[in-house]
DNA sequence: ACCTGAACACCGTTCAAGT
DNA sequence: ACCTGAACACCGTTCAAGT
């Protein structure tokens, strides 16, 4: 049912499987967490002997690679969505804040790979993937006038910091979920009242 | 029957084991990483047989768990050390807090491990360290006199988050180790300056 | 009580062979 | 170009047997 559109007569998939064993990936990873991920149970729900993968991913780190760069899209985009409308700064800031944390909690596993230490000196694509998920963060914070880009900078790597931090206590089951809510809040609250902010962004007056 | 010449010729471990598995595991996990710490090449350093290690953990996660409980440990001493000496709060504040972010740095698959997201449920006794860090990020916290007992909690946890996240990134390697040391003191900066700071040790005088 | 060593199921990876 | 299936080395886990 998964692969109906997928597949033709023959069964075989046709430059498709690519697609199908990166969802059959992530669903495993749900459902099973990271270390019930291998490449021939990936094989065998695509309906794949267990050398097929290899076509499209030369090793094991290759497809958590992969998932790693989709996870880091659809967090920007949740990103970028929380972005969208035209909310003053502090209440899009905040939606921000709402929609990491929400994000990591959703896909505790995925949000784990995303971070893994392994994943960063391999595959350039992750590097750039992730990249990409900061700058978004940065347009968040760019809605006021110019200012010093390095008190900016350190902003939003603190914001980021902060954020991460909040999700990995919440994904780490050291917090509860409705502690973790209420570290969102005050770190936006602390974060938005801080000096640092203030220099970042100085024609915003918050509060 | 006496075991004694077990103990004297062949080079048993008669109880040490544990600890010589443990120590193999902890240097294993250092220089190659999670992936790479099997419960065969812990027991081949330690020059028993694949089957002996079963006698001191059940299985590889619970190996895994003994390290994390004593990489909590060590982190929480790291902090009481921190604590000691006469400094004013401010300053033992920030020590802490660079403390927390150097472990993380110097032992990041320590840290990956100590933070994973499925260790939290098998495991008590991971739980309970990690409980006995959190109490003593708490002794930090608790030079002021009396106050709101909700906003002291919501500080501490708000501070955990913050060097948990700073420590990720870095661990991570999206934040060089430069930035890391400058959102370490700008995250000081903005917890110590809060209005939460304030409301929770309201005795304190910063800056 | 502690450890050995065979046995089993499962994996990642490689690669010649098929279509 | 894409996939199959045998082959190999390595693992986690179990367990009867040894000391």
């Amino acid at each position: 049912m998964v692969y109906a559109g997928l597949m033709t007569e023959r069964g075989y998939h046709h430059g498709n499987l690519r697609v199908v064993l990166l969802q059959n990936a992530e669903e495993l990873l749900r459902t099973d967490g990271a270390d019930a991920l291998s490449l021939r149970e990936v094989a065998r729900r695509a309906g794949v002997s267990h050398g097929a993968p290899r076509a499209h991913f030369i090793d094991r780190q290759s497809l958590l690679n992969a998932l790693a760069v989709r996870g880091f899209e659809r967090l920007t985009d949740a990103v970028r969505a929380a972005l969208e409308g035209d909310a003053a700064f502090e209440e899009r800031f905040r939606l921000v804040a709402r929609a990491y944390v929400r994000f990591a909690v959703d896909d505790a596993a995925l949000m784990e790979l995303m971070f893994a230490a392994k994943t960063g000196d391999t595959d350039g694509n992750v590097h750039e993937a992730a990249a990409q998920l900061f700058h978004t963060l940065e347009s968040a914070i760019d809605s006021g006038t110019a200012s010093s880009s390095d008190s900016r900078e350190r902003f939003k790597l603190l914001f980021a910091a902060t954020m991460q931090g909040t999700a990995s206590l919440i994904v780490a089951q050291r917090v509860t979920a409705e502690q973790g809510q209420r570290i969102v809040e005050d770190a936006a609250d602390v974060l938005l009242e801080s000096r640092l902010r203030a220099q970042a962004m100085p024609d915003l007056r918050i509060q």
